[in-house]
DNA sequence: AGATAATGGTTATTTTAAAACACATAAATT
DNA sequence: AATTTATGTGTTTTAAAATAACCATTATCT
């Protein structure tokens, strides 16, 4: 990440914690398949310690790491289903008719003065 | 990511399009939810810009950022999801009875010399 | 059509994630 | 038990991620 934030520095517990399961599953993975850290490495074109870093899920390692990790598996499809949008139906309960391409922010009362 | 690996440099192509997925799930939720770009940022505690490359399936962006913006749609829980123990039976499979804490290098022909 | 606001793009600056190397620890195999 | 090797931990270096500020563009609303 670089340039410390509010998110980097505390992310959410909930937050924190969807990256440490996502972590161990990865290694769990990456076992199962008898894997070195090394081989793992090797493959997905970055250092050794930034496999170890993602499998214990730290915040500030890029999405990119994570994704070639599941493509060595054969599990990159399992990311394109996250937020999927025919399974947001809380999405679509929300969404006006019109799918707008841009958000505009609500006008409240103390708006206007 | 900061300073250049061959994953950021050129990203497989499976890897590449799946994050482009995942980044546009992720702005068809915000935008169904009518949130702006700024609006999702301070929520999450980043710069505007760094959520509108999120969206855009930056590969470099630090997972936390996708992890936050799940989180903020009430989906943190599908990450943890990705690449499940329990559901990933090609690795169920290919686990010895075991279940090591260590890979171990296969020995080769080639290696003993 | 005009006003407003969201988003895109650029540049400059700051800060740190990842690389690279070495050594320590601990697990797996023989 | 001894050996081998995977993994953990620490430090230094450096390329780039994220911020900040500004202007251009474009979508949305009245």
């Amino acid at each position: 990440m670089t340039r410390r934030n509010a998110l980097s520095l505390a992310p959410p517990y909930i937050v924190e914690r969807s990256l440490v399961t996502l972590g161990a599953n990865l290694r769990t993975a990456r076992l199962r398949r008898n894997l070195t850290l090394q081989e793992m490495a090797e493959k997905i074109g970055v250092d050794r310690h930034v496999v170890s870093d993602a499998e214990k899920g730290k915040p500030s390692t890029s999405i990119a790491v994570y994704a070639a990790m599941l493509w060595v598996f054969g599990m990159a499809g399992q990311l394109s289903q996250v937020a999927d949008p025919e399974s947001d139906e809380e999405g679509k309960a929300l969404e006006s008719a019109r799918a707008p391409k841009r958000a505009r922010r609500e006008r409240t009362l103390d708006d206007n003065f």
